[in-house]
DNA sequence: CCTGTTCCTTGACGTTGATCAAGATGGGCG
DNA sequence: CGCCCATCTTGATCAACGTCAAGGAACAGG
């Protein structure tokens, strides 16, 4: 409650407005105020590095604000978007269950507010209160549910299809407006990103979205886009449905 | 130990080979016996579905001998393997974890000895025993790291980069010889089916399998396959390795 | 206002892998 | 042994996507 850290105004895990959204709502008031000892909460600008790709796994980061993308590269460079994360979320918490080092990188795509927690105070939790277990087990097996989905979709389905899932998929967290079908949104991100979340090359994505302006499907504007018929896009993803 | 159910042999969970493997043993004495008299014993044939995509989550399966194979198919009925399970294995925990119907279906190749838990009995079991969740913790975790690991390969990889990797990856588990960088292998799976874990059409499994023997990296004969040097197929998935 | 930088778009071209259509192989069974 | 069936192979063709190269747009900093 006084002002004693780095941040300006104080943070602690009580008044965190992510937490009932997070894995650490299982937690009571003495576990909370142990995880509230042990953060250490940073501010990070658009585009820091949370930990990379091959880091030895140190503990978990706990998202209060902002927005971040998780970018996975192989041996020869080439990265996708693994996905993107929100306050609630907890990042690196895959690498901190089975022991390895970090199978991805973690960066901010908007200036955030992040909480670190050491290994030790979270395997204390975890012995502590088996339901933080249980939270985090739902949380992975839904993860995973999420990741097999995308294996079947990443070598079944068209560059098109699989943007315009994309869009579908951006659509239920930014869409400004939505009724009668018609939805505008706002694009978290730039295009090269974009492209990457789908494992595309940039020049692959702009000639998609030309193709979808073309057909009438939709209309991008910087980052601003323009759907006329929400059944047009799901259209794209399941061909069999006709009318 | 009485001959009281549809196998000639009584099977239980107290001798069960793989319990030492799977998530089991976590499991007390007292707990066993409750899995004991919950589990359904059965065989299955070659071929025979365990559980459809899209059934409903009754609860998860135990395997204890055999070999099976988990499908995805989507909208447009195109399937690929997601995986192969084998003697230890836990089957279907992910949807009875999440309460989600079936995301893939699961189908015995070789003849195989399968239980069944119900809901209930490992839902009691969880809340009894912490340590289980954990051990299902795991398990997932686990899962995740290399279904993301594959979602990058798909998109990242060409067939002939992900068919070498898949063989080192069967040579792990199958391969009868491995001294001196040479290895040979009996493959688990027919053509079609080796097509499918790497998401592509039979005929071009063929034509990945005709260039990689034009070019001496692997033999094929029916099932078997001989490799006469582990860093050429190595050289394979990463084109950066000069010596 | 100019300038460098980064991101985006466009064009031309080559390669990869899917598709369609025929054969070939091989195993089970009468 | 011969037949049938499923699986596998092969060839020809085509669309999709990556690659390379060049030009344009947006934006920050001087």
């Amino acid at each position: 409650m006084g002002a004693c850290n780095t941040s300006s105004i104080r943070r602690d895990c009580f008044t965190c407005q992510s937490r009932d959204r997070a894995e650490w709502c299982a937690l009571n008031d003495e576990e909370l105020r142990l995880l509230d000892k042990a953060k250490v909460v940073r501010e990070y600008r658009p585009g820091e590095v949370i930990f990379h790709q091959g880091d030895p796994s140190r503990g978990v980061h706990c998202f209060e604000t902002g927005m971040v993308g998780i970018r996975k590269i192989d041996a020869d460079g080439n990265s996708i978007l693994l996905g993107l994360a929100y306050p609630g979320d907890t990042l690196g918490y895959r690498s901190f269950l089975v022991g390895e080092d970090h199978g991805a990188s973690a960066e901010t795509l908007k200036p955030s507010t992040i909480c670190f927690v050491d290994s030790a105070t979270v395997r204390t939790l975890l012995e502590h209160n088996p339901a933080l277990g249980l939270q985090f087990l739902q949380t992975v097996a839904r993860e995973l549910g999420a990741a097999e989905e995308r294996i079947l979709q990443s070598v079944t389905l068209s560059v098109r299809a699989r943007f315009a899932h994309l869009l579908l998929v951006l659509k239920d967290r930014y869409a400004t407006s939505s009724e009668d079908g018609t939805f505008e949104l706002e694009l978290p991100l730039a295009r090269q990103d974009l492209a990457a979340m789908i494992g595309i090359r940039p020049e692959t994505m702009s000639r998609a979205i030309k193709q979808l302006e073309e057909d009438g499907v939709a209309y991008f504007s910087g980052r601003f886009v323009q759907v006329p018929d929400v059944k047009r896009l799901l259209r794209e993803i399941e061909p069999e449905s006709y009318l």
